[in-house]
Parts: structure tokens; sequence; C-alpha cells
DNA sequence: GTCTATATCGGGATAGAC
DNA sequence: GTCTATCCCGATATAGAC
């Protein structure tokens, strides 16, 4: 399985993750754990001492996953526009290999907030920075004075609501596996161009 | 506390609303349940026979307050705009105040997707008919040929992920209580203007 | 480091008295 | 309809042999 090259102690942290990800921290089962990872119970606890320490490790991992892709290109050189979609397109593909990512974080945030406090401190937003990044680009780029939290906000949110809303969205839609798969493939050019388009500047039509 | 006009069968499901709500199915306890409702646990097991029978109840209450609201708007005679701005005010207000909901939804749609495909018979979404009305909405009125999935779909994240993120939003932006608050008070007018001007028909400035 | 065995507790569910 | 008592399983965690 390819497994095999890893040692015990990773297998089990690997095989939490994927636990921990699909059944939040109340559904996971350490024994669970121990038979995805290929080991006895008892050695769980042995790296581990308890569930809720390996549940920090994996969300600890998770949290930081999640950040420094989103860094990483918030950050970078680019002009806003490609930097938008170059975040749509590298974010929706990573989210949808990872779908149970941001749903397993956002309940960890509300299931032990103060577990979580300290990991936040470790992998640093610094939110002025990035904000004063966002407002300078705008109003350079798309003459546009305009909130720049709104704006990161609502780039999150058109990028991970839909990877957690999947199975609404298949539902309301009624949408195969493939047709799914589709419409994410869209939202790649779709997303850019609605955010793009609401941050250009213009006139309204007045063609009334 | 205005409980002793209920029944107990309403009390204990009101109860277990609120517990389901905040610890999800497999975090929330009958004994919790039986607690929060003033009576004893076996009186929850007399009415509800077992822990996923009462379950699907609070889900069902749940979903369909979601989505009729959600309908009443979209199926409104109002203009598109007009909608837009109804809908994000009235959503937002309504999700502040029931902040839990969607991410109970969205768990449970993950946790028990064979039992709750019954329930999302009973509150139909028409799809269809909804679509079409968007997307002749948004062409008369926009004069703008676009997926109306990608903007329903665009709608509900932006609306809705907020709401989810609270404690994210608040440990990036570090934002106490009343900021928060502030910040969704300050969605409901800049979130109609970004989805509406990204809606409108315009030119890119030329202005380099 | 890895296993077996076991302690301990909590939670869902039922039986049955009132 | 409401309560007490109890069953029984499953889950975390530990002790201790190898």
């Amino acid at each position: 399985m390819g497994n095999s090259v890893l040692s015990s102690e990773e297998r089990i942290l690997e095989a939490a993750k994927k636990v921990f990800h699909h059944k939040g921290f109340d559904g996971a089962r350490m024994q669970e754990i121990a038979d995805e990872a290929g080991v006895n119970k008892s050695l769980v606890h042995y790296y581990y001492r308890n569930k809720d320490n390996i549940f920090q490790a994996v969300f600890e991992d998770a949290f930081s996953k999640l950040i420094s892709r989103l860094n990483e290109i918030f950050f970078s050189e680019l002009p806003f526009s490609a930097k938008i979609e170059t975040f749509i397109d590298y974010y929706v593909t990573f989210l949808s290999q990872n779908a149970y990512l941001p749903l397993f974080i956002l309940n960890g945030l509300y299931e032990k907030p103060d577990q979580i406090r300290k990991i936040m401190g470790k992998n640093q937003l610094s939110p002025d920075r990035l904000m004063d990044q966002i407002r300078k680009q705008v109003k350079e780029e798309m003459n546009i004075d305009i909130n720049p939290m709104h704006i990161y906000i609502n780039v999150l949110a058109l990028s991970i609501f839909p990877v957690i809303a999947k199975p609404l969205i298949q539902t309301i839609f009624g949408f195969s596996n493939e047709q799914l798969l589709r419409f994410f493939e869209e939202r790649k050019t779709s997303v850019p161009e609605f955010i793009l388009n609401a941050l250009t500047s213009h006139e309204k039509n007045t063609s009334r």
C-alpha cells in the first residue's frame, strides 16, 4: 500500500486524519484509527496518550495545510486579477481532493475553541498586512474603494462553501457525480469572473 | 420560563433542537436532552423510541425552516435586485439568530445521507422553476446571460458561509463580539452591492 | 515498541412499578 | 404519561507481559 515505509507513529497519524476528517471528534473511534493504521489500539495511546492529543495533532495539520496555501497565493506578487484566478483554481482543486477539511476545521473551531486558540497563534495570518495589500491592489487596479475584509471573506465564501455544501448541491440540482465535477470545473472560471466583475467600477446600464 | 405551557413532548423536541444544533448527532446525549427538557431520560425514549428518530425530527424542522424562508423570497414577485437585497437582509438576520442551523444541516447531510433523502422530498425546492426564473430575471433586468445555478450557489455562499465561519472570522480579524455584529450589519448592504455589481454587464475600464 | 487483558465508565435502550 | 432500576454494549484508557 506504500504505507509499509511509514513508521507506526506516522501511520497512526495518517489514519487519525482520515477518521477525524470524516467522522469528527465525537464520531471518531480510537479502534477505527488503530484498524486503519493496522496497529493495536493500545499503540495509539502509547504515542498520543489520549484522544484529545491526537485530535489536536490532526487539527493542527489540517489548519496549517489550508492556511499556508491561502497565504502563499494572497501574498504573492501577482496582480490582483491573476491572484484571484490562481487562488480559485488552486483552492478549488485542492479542496476537491480534500473535501472534508473545511467542514472538519469549522466544526473543530466550535467544539474545541480553547485547544485551538494556541494553534491559531502558530499559523499567523497577519491580517493587517493582507488587508492593506488587498485594499491597495483593488484601489490601484480596479479604481474602487471597498472594505477589504468583505472582499476577503467573499472570496473564501465563494471558494469554500460549495465544497462544504456538495451533498446539498447534489440534492438540489439532482446532479450525478460527473455533473457535480463539471459544475466545479465551471466554477474555476465563473467565480473569478463574478468576483472581478463585482470589483470593477462601472456605471449602471441605463437601458430602460 | 414560558416553557411551562408546553407539553412534555414539545419541551423534549425543543430541548433536542438545542442540544443537537450545538453538539451534532454524535456529541448529543439523551441525558442532556432530558435535563434540558426537565424530564426523565426514559420519557424521551417513550416519545421518540430512539436517538435516530428524534434527530430526524430535529433535522426536518431545521431544514424546512431554512428552505421555506429561502423559497419564499426567491419565488416572490419582486424584481431581481430587490429580491437579492431582501434575501440577504432577511437571511443574515435570521441566521444570526440561528447561527447553528446551517452547520448542523451540512453535517447532517454527511452523517445521515440515507435518512435525509426522504426529508428532502417533502420540502420541494423545484429547482427548475427557480433556475428559469433567475435566468429570465437576470437576462431581462441586467442584460446578462449567465448560468443561474452559479448565481444561486454564490448567493447562498455569500449569505451562509460567514455565519458558519464566525469563529474563524473572529480569530482572523481579532474581532470582539460587537465588532463582529457590525461586520455582519455591513454585509447586509455590501453583499447585495457585490452581487448586483457582479451581475451588471459593463465594459472594463480601459484607463491604463 | 507492540501486544493481550482488563478496569472503568458512560450512554442508549428496555422492563416494569406507579 | 412519568418515573426508578437495570441491562448491556461499546469506548477510552491503563497495567503489564513479551
